[in-house]
Formats: C-alpha cells, sequence, structure tokens
RNA sequence: CGGGGCGUAGUAUACCGGUAGUACGCUUGGUUUGGGACCAAGUAGACCGAGUUCGAUUCUCGGCGCCCCGACCA
C-alpha cells in the first residue's frame, strides 16, 4: 500500500486524554481511533493487525480442531433467564436495549448460552462428541471504569471457544489440547517466554480455572512466578492448600504484574443442564455433555503487544502480527530516478507476493524514519541515491535497527526467512 | 460505585474578570533534502447551560465528557 493513498496520518504528539501506552502509540501511529471511553475503531493499519492476531488465533484453534462460527451480538431475554444471568443482579454489566416491540435484548458479553442453545439443534448421539466450536466477534460489557486503552474497554474482540465432552476424561483432553493452543497463539506473536499459564479461581465446577498471564509492570494483575518451574498462581488464589497442590513453596516464587491475555474454564454441566443440551449414551441414557470454555481477547493482545515491545520511539510489532511485513521507504529528494527505483521495487515485491507499506511521500528523510519507527513494521527497505550508488537497497530492522546494504536479487529471498 | 484531577484552534500547551498567545499541523510561495529543515504570508480555538458582574474563556452552581487511584472484573 502506497502511504500517501493511506488515509490516516501519524501525530507528533499523543492526545492529553490518554496516559496507557498502548493508546497513545495506536492512536499517534493512526492505528486506532477514540470513540468514546473503553471504545476504539480500528483503522485501517489497526485493522490489519487484528485481523493478523485473529487468523493466528484462527489457525491454533482450527488446529486442535475447533470449527469457526459467527454467533450473533443480539441475545434475547429468555435464553439467558434460562441460566439465571439475564438478572442485573447477577450480571451487572449488560448493556441491555428494547425491540420496537417492547421485547428485552442484550449485547452479548460471552456466548456460552447461544452456543449452548444452537448444539441442541444438533447433538443427538454419542457419537457427535466430542466437539469444539468457536466464533471470534465484539464483546460489550458495561465496565464500571473502562482503562489502560484497548487493554480495557467496553466493546472488544475476543475469540471464545467451547468444548463439549462426553466424559470428565475426555473434557480434560480438549482443555490441554486447548490449553497447549494457547500457548502456541503466545509463542507466535512473540510472548510465549513471559506468559504464564497461571492458576486462577475456579468458579463452581473445578478447582481451578486457568489464565495466561502475560509479565508486564503495566498489568492488572499480580501473580507468583516460578520461572524455573513454568508455574504461576494469581494473587486471588494464593494459599498454602495451593502450593500444595501445585507442589511449589512460596520461597520459589515471584511476585509480578501480569496482563491477562487468556482464561479458560471447566463448566461441567451447568449450561448443558440449564439450557437441555443433551445426548444419548451407547446404553440410551440421557447425558449432558461436560462443557469448556476458553476466552483470548483478541484486541487486547493487541494492546499487550503494544505494552510489551514498544520503546521510546514508537511500536515494534512482532513479524506475525505487523501490519506490513516491510516497510519500503523512498528517500528521493526529489530525484525522479530514484523515485522509479523505488516504484519498481515496491511492483517487484508486489509480485513476490509480499505486501509492503510504501512511504511514497514527499517528505524528508528524517520525517519518514520518524514515522517509520512509530509505525512499527519489523523490516526496513531503504531505497535512496545512496543505496543506488551502491547498487543495492538498505535493509534494517525496527527492533535491532543495524543495516545492511543488499542486492535486489537478494532482498526477496531475504524476507522470506 | 467511592475519591482525586482535567475540559482553550486538527494536536499539544500558555495567559487573563476587559473576547486569547506559542509550537506542531494545514494552505500558498521560495530555499532545502539520510533522522521530525528554514524564511515569508495565511488558516483555525474557550464543552453545554444557568448565576454573579458594567463585562465571564476566567468566579459560582448544574450538566455532559475525559483521565487517574481504589472497588469491581462470571
Amino acid at each position: 500500500m502506497r502511504q500517501s493513498q493511506l488515509f490516516t496520518k501519524t501525530r507528533k504528539h499523543a492526545p492529553k486524554d490518554e496516559v496507557a501506552k498502548n493508546a497513545q502509540l495506536l492512536i499517534r501511529g493512526g492505528f486506532i481511533h477514540k470513540e468514546m471511553a473503553g471504545v476504539y475503531s480500528f483503522l485501517p493499519l489497526g485493522l490489519r493487525v487484528l485481523n493478523k492476531i485473529n487468523n493466528i488465533v484462527r489457525e491454533e484453534m482450527n488446529a486442535v480442531g475447533g470449527q469457526e462460527l459467527l454467533m450473533s451480538v443480539l441475545q434475547s431475554k429468555e435464553l439467558w433467564e434460562k441460566t439465571g444471568r439475564w438478572d442485573d443482579a447477577v450480571v451487572d454489566n449488560w448493556f441491555k436495549t428494547k425491540l420496537k416491540n417492547g421485547a428485552d435484548v442484550g449485547l452479548g458479553f460471552t456466548q456460552e448460552e447461544p452456543m449452548t442453545n444452537i448444539m441442541r439443534d444438533y447433538f443427538s448421539s454419542y457419537n457427535d462428541l466430542p466437539k469444539l466450536a468457536y466464533h471470534i466477534q465484539w464483546k460489550y460489557r458495561n465496565e464500571e471504569r473502562a482503562k489502560s486503552g484497548i487493554m480495557r474497554g467496553r466493546e472488544f474482540l475476543m475469540k471464545d471457544l467451547y468444548t463439549f465432552a462426553a466424559s470428565q476424561q475426555e473434557h480434560e483432553r480438549l482443555y490441554e489440547s486447548v490449553a497447549g493452543a494457547y500457548m502456541k497463539v503466545f509463542q507466535r506473536v512473540g510472548i510465549g517466554e513471559r506468559t504464564y499459564r497461571t492458576f486462577a479461581s475456579g468458579g463452581v465446577f473445578s478447582k481451578y480455572s486457568h489464565e495466561f498471564q502475560c509479565l508486564s509492570d503495566i498489568g492488572e494483575d499480580t501473580i507468583y512466578v516460578s520461572a524455573a518451574k513454568k508455574i504461576a498462581v494469581n494473587k486471588e488464589v494464593m494459599n498454602d492448600e495451593v502450593l500444595t497442590d501445585l507442589g511449589v513453596s512460596k520461597s520459589e516464587l515471584e511476585e509480578k504484574k501480569a496482563i491477562e491475555v487468556g482464561n479458560i474454564f471447566s463448566l461441567g454441566t451447568r449450561f448443558s443442564d440449564a439450557l437441555g443440551l443433551t445426548y444419548k449414551e451407547k446404553d440410551g441414557s440421557q447425558k449432558s455433555p461436560i462443557m469448556g470454555c476458553y476466552g483470548l481477547g483478541c484486541s487486547r493482545l493487541m494492546g499487550a503487544l503494544v505494552e510489551v515491545f514498544a520503546d521510546e520511539k514508537g511500536i515494534v510489532w512482532p513479524t506475525e502480527v505487523a501490519p506490513f511485513p516491510v516497510h519500503l521507504i523512498s528517500i528521493s529528494s526529489g530525484n525522479a530516478d530514484v523515485t522509479a527505483e523505488a516504484d519498481r521495487l515496491y511492483e517487484l515485491l508486489k509480485e513476490n507476493g509480499v505486501e509492503a507499506l510504501y512511504d511514497d511521500r514527499d517528505a524528508r528523510a528524517g520525517e519518514k524514519f520518524a514515522d517509520a519507527d512509530l509505525i512499527g513494521i519489523p523490516m526496513r527497505i531503504v531505497v535512496s541515491e545512496k543505496t543506488m550508488a551502491e547498487g543495492g537497497v538498505e535493509v534494517s530492522g525496527r527492533q535491532n535497527g543495524g543495516t545492511s546494504i543488499v542486492s535486489e536479487n537478494e532482498i526477496i529471498e531475504r524476507i522470506r526467512n
């Protein structure tokens, strides 16, 4: 994409109504636009990042057998009354409204109920189990206090997967399988090393749930971590009993702040029972499937990546989620030969399937470099009089900054590695 | 929801009870051209409402909005 055509522009100053680093940098770079507290629109660059994250999540969910669907945001009151979750006294962050005919509807804050209800139409036999289904959908939660940019909003994009198993053993196998897929997602987006599967409060149907906590000083959660054992415990559930369960002593654990980027739960038969989701066992008996639910905040993860990787110059995107893999910059200084050469390279990249953000703007070098640093694309290719004289293009990495002159023949090869 | 803070051009900021200045941006012209150039001329602003006052952007009250700390976070 030609940067001159991009409708967004960068800004030198962060808006004064944002303190969170992720929001400041994402707004300055033209990735997001604030609509109101806790509500952001995703602009072309931001949407590209979000889609890259979604696709990684999608690939890993598919890899463990997840089937994607898309459930509605509008939710009927009747369904949620069956599980007792319509009541404001039970769930206080519903956004609710009414249809023209007066019927109550809510904007989905999660989808256990509709997912379970959908499966009623299709589950009939033990042969139908196990099943894993997920969607990536906007969630609406009327938070009393939105904060931290896109990390805790009232509207946010979340992947939620649900598993249906015929036995506890099968459920546990699915649970571990999805947990493994989560770690793969976090590895692919570059935070695998610093993300811990963390013991957290389980709710009614299991002793613990697991959170995926990414170490960061700006995190809202406090966890206790053993880097050696790769174990972590949320402060919420930290007590002697938990330590015994995990086989660690308090002295091995270090207190850290962390961002919750995922949370997985065993649900037992709470939802299948309440909504009448059953199947026939071999012996002809009617049984309720055992469920699990697995949330991963895609938009929050995007914010977390900014928080974790950004430096004083701007965002540093991990390669897999960068809006473009390559930032091509022409420093033409009015020299038409340089522009022609950069245009040609842009076309060459395109022909080879490499999507580049091409800074073809009529601007000075300093401005282009500063913008490139802010936008945070991992690989930079510069075409200028200097590089033409040296018979190549200049390649540098956003993270390490080291530059080298590379011949055009080599460049495609290099990008692919 | 308790506590605190803040609303001034597109953005960031300043001053002031007598209608607002600076920087960036943007427009025009010129000189520049590898790390946010320079000169010149332009452009554009007091959240809303009420009150006090001769006069309110400034003071008071209310509303709305935003941020932070805490609580909450299925």
